[in-house]
DNA sequence: GGAATATGCGAGTGTTCGCTCACGTTTACT
DNA sequence: AGTAAACGTGAGCGAACACTCGCATATTCC
């Protein structure tokens, strides 16, 4: 039996120079990951790939994992900010303009590097690593209902939980189909629109 | 380099003991997966749990990847039949009758076998397993987009493709979502009726 | 019965790959 | 200058694992 290893940085760096060994070995996997998939990542390649010798990747990262970890939480945070700072600033404006605005937000996080998105939610088999992307759609439901409760007597539905969940999980989907296998969606000018649609009919009353 | 290797089985099984041999590959494969996940299932673990030989497994499949795709052909199929069936059934009803016996179809084809259905998209490494769902997600808007034209003149948008591409990344990700994470979601009876409401009020004019 | 064919077996092979360890080099500090 | 700590190296170990091959058994068909 193969016991969960600890995922947690084996050592840190203190000087310059292995703070350069730590963010070549990161980008070198980002790269790798991006160019051939998770199959050419193995640790021998990434440090290669890095100028740098395995030991070294070894006494940064406890494990292969780790890295890869390490990558998704930054990617993660990336797409999280990038959403949040949409909602926020359009937490004034009224539904159709806000929700229109994050949708767009929600493309645009997407693109920031599609190719090792689709190789985290696609190619990574370890359950662990999806556990990060889910917890970044609850942060996600959770400033939306916030958002919804402020307007609670312009929305239709009750359960304003459910709503945001519906929400995200559809503009998360629908977003991610277009933006990593059906780019040609975006080009169609009625996609935003249609998107903001799909959310603003069924939050509006009547 | 490795090249991509035919995933066609390597010899078709003429006797009956063969297709048995076949058939207990196959059904340990599945109960491997859904037991132990994909780390679990290596082509010896298979032939044992199976009560066969290494050498009889690769007598049918000409490697270990055949067998999972042969695997996930079956479920996709099962689950698309279920909502197919549906759908031809409903074809007659009006909108809201409809898109709520389509939606509950979707999740009791997700209740077929949620394990493995998450071990499927969850946890297998390779591009080209995914591919197989993509599909069975295409031949899905095709219907939903034939059903939409029958019903043109009752329908808001313009564009059915793009609709009919809406509904069903929608649906499928928030069924999904629902019995493959948070099961208690289902426990809400409101569920249904509200992934109803929002396909129904986002085609429904007015 | 017996030849031909289909099926079954499983120890072993070759390779891949994560990871270690013993040793060299650089930096920080006194 | 001298010492300790931090950093870097890469050959190679050990285990896992997909897959083969030579041979045994069962079935079919004449």
């Amino acid at each position: 039996m193969v016991a969960a290893r600890k995922l947690a940085a084996r050592k840190e760096p203190r000087q310059e120079r292995s703070k350069d060994t730590v963010g070549s070995i990161l980008r070198a996997t980002a790269r790798i990951l991006t160019r051939d998939g998770y199959e050419g990542a193995t640790t021998n390649r990434i440090a290669e790939v890095a100028g740098v010798s395995v030991g070294s990747l070894y006494q940064y990262f406890p494990n292969k994992d780790a890295i890869v970890a390490a990558l998704i939480d930054a990617h993660c945070e990336e797409m999280f900010e990038v959403f949040r700072r949409e909602l926020v600033a359009v937490a004034g404006a009224g539904l159709e303009v806000a929700t229109r605005a994050v949708v767009s937000a929600q493309i645009e996080a997407h693109k920031l590097n599609p190719r090792l998105h689709r190789v985290f939610l696609e190619q990574l088999p370890k359950v662990g690593m999806l556990k990060r992307f889910h917890e970044i759609n609850r942060r996600s439901e959770l400033l939306v209902r916030t958002y919804l409760e402020a307007r609670r007597d312009e929305m239709r539905p009750a359960n304003l939980d459910l709503a945001a969940f519906l929400l995200v999980t559809t503009v998360e989907a629908v977003t991610h189909a277009a933006v990593i296998d059906q780019t040609e969606r975006l080009d169609d000018p009625d996609f935003i629109t249609e998107v903001t649609a799909l959310c603003v009919r069924y939050l509006a009353k009547g």
